[in-house]
RNA sequence: GGGCGGGUGGUGGAACUGGUAUACACGACGGACUUAAAAUCCGUUGCCUUUCGGCUUGCGGGUUCAAGUCCCGCCCCGCCCACCA
């Protein structure tokens, strides 16, 4: 017999399965399971992290076929975005070029991992046909008052130049680039997201999806409940307006704080503090984001101004700081310095008041940050925190000057970008007009593929005047196009709905394929999504959903994390650190399923892990080991019906294991439990006691257990042991309960909780707690005798365990 | 600072509702086969101890007949968010 030829047999299959269109999609599913992966971009070549998220999906969809589901398992392109730009900048191409044969290659690349892929359904983001549905969707937002342009302040990029949404900013960098961000004052396309904060806040419970992954959507949303309270200014008849979660502390308040940005800095600040005033602002704004957050020592300059504090109606200085954020709340605060940490800190550098008003704890070295009994407060001394909350807003409402108020963390999703490789906004500007949409029957707007990119990357839809000249499409004016595109977030927050028909032609997704295959059932990927597509695209369906487009309004029910996946010396692989491992390496010389089956037995999927090519030998030892047990000389001249029937039993306690463990994706432990059968099924098999009907079921069985983990090998098996009809097409083997009963059961005895001794007992005494004892007591004999037993305890199927003094 | 995970042999990791800790795999060591090596196969492998036996799941307490698992207090690591009022 021959070696296992991963090689042969996995190009063999390849060919076959393609011809019999083995993973065509069902046109009309009875049982319907979409699983489906984060579409990659296409940046040339499949990273070992691309296989650690496919190939144990693919064996999830594989298992639930043979559970007799009906599966879409989608492939597509996330192909709008800078690195195209970029190459195509550096290299004198056209982005469409690099783009196209990127696909070309990684196509190859995961071709070779024998996924269930229904090909005929691919699609990419960049595609004329896709993009004009990403701009149709744009246009519903528009006119239904969820997309808007506005002038503020805006995060920019100076690398990338472009701007950037605040999801896309880590720590003050790109996202992308890692470069300092900048602030701007520019004029944005935004939608809003916030509009949806408590729909996307509250829905996650219905969601089974990772914890971690929700909460992080839940920190993102970071809703908060507190009031808007209205401070006079001394000498003006603007209000100064905070928000503030505590309203308890009121008669702490000992100075306010606002944002330099804040436009009443200009009205409030005294002549005599102008000019510091002024350049303390300059200072600032020139700061990007992470300077001023690694600028530790907090600083500000007094404005001259004074608010009343409507407790205490004293007069309370108002300061200037830029640890005062202008995006959060309304850009001012009240300061209660001996309850938070950051105005006690303020306060101590500069000399001001720290006043206790809660009590429970001091004020001597640090604020006082717990809820506790109010005091200096007046009426409302003794009360507790929570109480006086409601009440101190109560009253102040009353006077007119506070409301509740819910705030949010999450602002709306600013989506122009300043770049040409992404899908163009159907907007066309018109002097008179305003901002026109493009009308519907005029998509797509065609992002000009020959391009000349201007000096420093310059749009080449900025110097275009085919795209850029045009006539109002209300008035018939000059106008002018907008020349920003979208973020690629935006290409990627629909993608799932066009899966199930891609090739439709009337409407961003085929309504009957969309009611036939959607919600997602299974969606897996990435943590790194959390709050950016995993958002959007909740966003997206819900908008859909309003516009009764969609019957459903969250886009995947059940989403999967895997673990991040770190080069052989456990960082994160990186082309300067040398440490990146290329699957196709392994691919070629080990074959496809053993890199599969490695990933996958690795450890816990949700955890990740590294690369380690020694331990990776061992699951392609252990492809081979199974071809020779399935395949190797077999004889039988000396049946034995115990023997057969311990096998028996063994088979069915794996496939109770492999099944359960497989469906909570406990992969790692799925494949444990077939090794260990292997090697029990090895020594015995040459013993020759096993009839061949018996054995056949149990190569027969295995070779089905292995179909998801190994599908080229199981089908190779199948094929060998003389079947026609792919072994992906079977139905997954039941267990028998009855069988896996154990006849015999084997008990501990302990002494004080230490294993001391064991006995073997019929199963159907084993639960007999006198009968247990008695045969413990008989096992121990003379040893128990010297020793004063206080107490016996048995536990039915499990031990005997002798207390004694 | 906040949130969420973790800490088990030389290594990756097993262990169901408290009930035989270290499954499975890697590595290491010994052996078989071979002129030799690779591959393959067989055996040993938590630690201490010559034996008897004792000890062991980050550290310290507790609950229990029994704790990796539950409770209290600490230490350390990873990820995410972070001047969010």
């Amino acid at each position: 017999m021959n070696r296992y030829d991963s090689t042969k047999s996995e190009a063999k299959w390849l060919k076959i399965w393609q011809k019999a269109e083995l993973y065509k999609t069902p046109d009309k599913p009875n049982s319907k399971l979409y699983n489906l992966v984060m579409f990659p971009y296409p940046s040339g070549n499949l990273h070992l992290g691309h296989w650690y998220n496919f190939a144990p999906a693919d064996t999830l969809a594989r298992f639930s076929r043979m559970h007799g589901k009906d599966i879409l398992e989608p492939f597509g392109f996330d192909s709008f975005g800078l690195p195209a730009e970029n190459a195509a900048i550096k290299r004198g191409l056209m982005a469409d070029e690099w783009i196209d044969q990127n696909i070309g290659d990684m196509t190859q690349q995961i071709q070779k991992l024998g996924a269930m892929y229904d090909w005929d359904k691919v699609l990419k983001t960049s595609d004329p046909k896709y993009y004009k549905w990403t701009q149709w969707i744009f246009l519903q937002l528009f006119n239904a008052d969820k997309a808007y342009q506005q002038k503020g302040l805006v995060n920019w990029c100076p690398n990338d130049k472009t701007v950037l949404a605040n999801e896309q900013v880590i720590k003050g960098e790109c996202d992308r680039c890692g470069a300092k961000v900048e602030r701007k004052n520019l004029e944005q396309w935004y939608f809003r997201i916030t509009d949806y904060a408590d729909r996307l806040l509250d829905d996650l419970n219905s969601l089974q999806w990772p914890k971690r992954i929700k909460e992080m959507q839940r920190n993102w949303i970071g809703r908060s409940e507190g009031a808007l309270v209205n401070f006079a200014i001394d000498g003006h008849s603007d209000k100064l307006d905070v928000y503030t979660t505590r309203l308890d502390t009121l008669f702490g308040v000992t100075f306010m704080v606002i944002a330099p940005e804040h436009p009443l800095v200009d009205v409030i600040t005294t002549s005599d503090h102008s000019v510091e005033v002024n350049k303390y602002i300059t200072d600032a704004g020139a700061k990007t984001d992470i300077d001023r957050m690694e600028a530790h020592d907090k600083s500000g300059v007094f404005s001259g101004a004074y608010v009343v504090n409507p407790a205490t109606h004293e007069q309370v200085p108002v300061w200037v700081s830029d640890y005062v954020l202008m995006g959060y709340g309304t850009g001012a605060i009240m300061a209660v310095p001996a309850h938070d940490e950051r105005d006690y800190e303020f306060a101590t550098k500069y000399g001001l008041e720290i006043r206790q008003v809660i009590g429970g704890g001091d004020t001597q070295d640090s604020a006082h940050l717990l809820t506790g009994e109010l005091m200096n407060s007046g009426e409302f001394n003794s009360l507790t925190s929570e109480q006086a909350k409601t009440k101190i807003t109560k009253w102040l409402k009353l006077q007119g000057l506070a409301q509740p108020r819910v705030q949010y963390r999450l602002r709306d999703w600013l989506i122009s970008r300043q770049r040409y490789w992404g899908t163009p906004i159907p907007i066309i500007h018109c002097k008179d007009c305003g901002a026109v949409a493009v009308p519907e029957k005029d998509l797509p707007v065609i992002l000009p593929l020959k391009q000349e990119f201007g000096k420093d990357g310059r749009s080449p839809l900025l110097d275009h005047p085919d795209f850029n000249n045009v006539a109002c499409p209300k008035c018939g004016g000059d106008a002018h196009r907008e020349t920003d595109t979208m973020d690629t977030f935006v290409d990627s927050s629909w993608y799932f709905l066009r899966y199930p028909n891609p090739h439709y032609t009337d409407g961003p997704f085929d309504p009957v394929a969309v009611k036939q295959w959607l919600p997602v059932d299974r969606y897996i990927g990435g943590a790194e999504h959390a709050v950016l597509h995993l958002l959007y695209s909740r966003f997206i369906t819900k908008f859909l959903f309003d516009q009764g487009r969609l019957e459903f309004n969250e886009p995947f029910i059940n989403l999967i994390n895997q673990g991040m996946i770190l080069g052989p010396d456990g960082n994160k692989m990186n082309k300067s650190k040398g440490n990146v491992i290329n699957p196709d390496d392994y691919v070629g010389q080990y074959g496809a399923d053993a890199v599969r089956l490695y990933l996958m037995f690795m450890g816990p999927y949700d955890e990740g892990g590294h690369w380690d090519p020694k331990r990776f030998e061992g699951t392609h030892r252990f492809i081979n080991r199974v071809w020779e047990l399935i395949l190797g000389p077999y004889q039988s001249d000396n049946e034995d019906p115990i023997i057969e029937a311990e096998l028996s039993a063994r088979l069915h306690k794996t496939i109770k294991k492999v099944t359960e463990d497989t469906q909570s994706t406990r992969f790692n432990t799925a494949i444990s439990a077939l090794m260990k059968f292997v090697n029990y099924a090895g020594p015995l098999k040459l013993d020759a006691r096993l009839s061949l009907a018996q054995w056949q079921i149990t190569t027969t069985t295995l070779a089905k257990l292995l179909a998801p983990f190994t599908p080229f090998l199981a089908e190779e098996i199948w094929e060998q042991l003389g079947n026609s009809q792919s072994v992906h097409l079977q139905t997954w083997p039941q267990y028998d309960p009855s069988l896996i009963q154990d006849d015999l059961t084997t008990i501990v005895i302990q002494i004080n909780g230490k294993l001391k001794a064991e006995f073997v007992i019929n199963t159907q005494d084993a639960h007999s707690k006198p009968k247990l004892e008695a045969m413990a007591r008989e096992q121990m004999g003379e040893k128990l005798s010297s020793l004063e037993i206080v107490k016996t305890i048995a536990v039915p199927g499990k031990l005997v365990n002798f207390v004694s003094r």
